[in-house]
DNA sequence: ATGCCAACATGAAACGTTTCATTTTTTGAA
DNA sequence: TTCAAAAAATGAAACGTTTCATGTTGGCAT
């Protein structure tokens, strides 16, 4: 139906080769020149990029990995990482695994049939065998979350060092009995950021509470949950550290269910979504991760090992900050 | 370099139409089913989707192109469009055209070369004429805006109606002066909201006063802008309605600024993103749009149209609701 | 005019599948 | 056992590109 590369060669009069040449940027005398231009615009003609890749074996094609979509970290990272690939001509497939580590798997192997060009992979954390094959084969980028034994590049934050500061601030300040509400315990993520709160305990020789210290997942359910407990304590905390935008979001519906104020009741250190923390009256501070840079680096690192820049694994570290309500414009 | 059906052909001594046949869930014997799945294993076979698109012209990937990324209601839309088509074997390419008409007309062209089998799209509103000949050559729903003379399916929601809803309550309640904040002019939906304010003041025989009456983009800025200027006014509206989400965090973030509280002393209706809003503890309430019904719906279609059912085009009109505060579970 | 060289054009083969008309094998009823 | 019909396998052609070795041209110096 559509018209190929024969047609615009037949209506010209011109080889396959020629036509070709001129599709790619190459040089063509100038009169065959003016008459490929009239007939691809004449018959609407598109190139068919399947038949492109399969020729040279380049989809020019990402995949995107990612194990939730309605969620403003991921949909950050997804928009910059696009934007940044597109300009270097890749298209972006987008495959949501839900949280399950199986439909991960699926997709990875989905997204291998589709001969991606690479991945940008925000793992489940329980594929380590799967992403360790797939990073022999092709290039992948992990983010946020690094897998033990597996050498690929990465983009992550300073989790145990962004926490340190939280809680180091929330120490100064003279609270004592601070909880975290973490992420599950087998995700790197989670695991550095408690350390960090460990590090900042015994930093000022204080006694690390186990009662304040919960792992639950990254949903706003669980930051409800989890903080309904800690109120209920018999000593509760007097202040927390919620370590996701979700977890956060929980752990404010709660505390405004207690009848309880923030800072005067209870102090709270948040996570992600400037936009949203910029609205409320409540005075507390979080924690920002740069995800329009994390995407971006994401973008930058599989580009450069696609275009077969840089050698060995590089991990890229960025700098969440600790932005404290109303010194922001 | 990856094994090919040739490679397994030859390692079971059969023939490439066999091995293309068990692919295809074709009947083979038993021995041969073995022999095959066996050479698969050993070989880490995976099908070439490149090629096979290119023979049986379907790529099973679908295109959807949506204005903004980081955005609450693309990403919900992204996230339940994907489920719905996954579930058929179609992949989600992805495209943010960044409200900028040029660079949607682009990614309907890059996409078209890219051989997808159908469309999903959030359309700017001015690029009638490319989406409307699109339509003449492969499936396309249309969601959230439908767009002049163009015939396909689309999903949208009660526009006119909600907002008529919206603008009542507040009259009811003894309102006059009522600013509505709309999206930009050109858009439908921001046109049929207004519609429904402009109807429910006529209902009540009462005069709609044109300087409550804005238009933006759908941005937060604007929303924080418009809503400084409504509240410089000699005689300020006493109540808000907002018609998307990023207006209305910029509306509440300018009446936090300007000291006022909600709803004592201004009313404001927001738009969109529930789990937000339950966190809130100012009263106010919410239009939320069935954006999972919404995303599901228009991958429904597709797939629909895809498989040739469905002759005629389909619009959709879902239901948006008015949620008052504390009123949700 | 002649010959040469660079610049461009040509056309067949290949990429990894599916398809389909043919041929081969299996099955089971007589 | 035989044979026809059913079931399965075969292999060549095709999908729309790119590639590359070979062929053809035009322009320039002699």
């Amino acid at each position: 139906m559509a018209a190929t590369i024969k047609d615009i060669a037949q209506r010209t009069g011109l080889s396959l080769g020629t036509i070709s040449k001129y599709l790619n940027g190459g040089k063509v005398r100038e009169k065959n020149r003016l008459q490929i231009e009239k007939a691809i615009k004449e018959l609407d003609f598109h190139i068919n990029e399947l038949a492109r890749g399969l020729k040279t074996s380049q989809s020019k094609t990402i995949g995107i990995i990612i194990p939730l979509l309605d969620n403003y970290f991921c949909m950050n990272l997804m928009s910059y990482a696009e934007k940044y690939l597109s300009a270097f001509g890749y298209s972006v497939i987008v495959c949501n695994y839900r949280e399950d580590p199986e439909v991960e798997k699926e997709k990875i192997s989905l997204l291998t049939q589709r001969q991606v060009d690479g991945f940008i992979i925000v793992p489940s954390g329980e594929t380590v065998d799967e992403i360790r094959d797939l990073c022999g084969r092709l290039p992948v980028v992990l983010v946020d979350r690094l897998l033990p034994d597996v050498e690929c590049d990465a983009v992550v934050i300073n989790n145990a060092e962004i926490s340190f500061q939280v809680v180091e601030t929330l120490i100064k300040r003279g609270h004592r009995r601070i909880a975290i509400i973490c992420g599950p315990k087998r995700m790197t993520t989670a695991r550095e950021r408690l350390d960090g709160y460990l590090t900042a305990f015994s930093k000022y020789r204080l006694e690390a509470d186990r009662q304040f210290i919960r792992f639950s997942d990254y949903y706003l359910e669980s930051g409800y949950r989890i903080c309904g407990e800690l109120l209920d304590l018999p000593l509760p905390p007097t202040a927390i550290f919620a370590t996701n935008y979700d977890i956060t979001l929980g752990v404010i519906r709660r505390v405004n269910e207690a009848g309880l104020r923030i800072p005067e009741d209870l102090s709270l250190i948040g996570f992600d979504n400037l936009p949203f923390f910029q609205v409320l009256t409540s005075e507390f501070s979080i924690v920002t991760q740069p995800m329009e840079e994390m995407g971006e680096k994401a973008a930058q690192l599989l580009v450069d090992r696609l275009n077969g820049r840089s050698a060995a694994a590089r991990v890229i570290s960025l700098k969440a900050e600790l932005v404290m309500k109303h010194s922001v414009s």
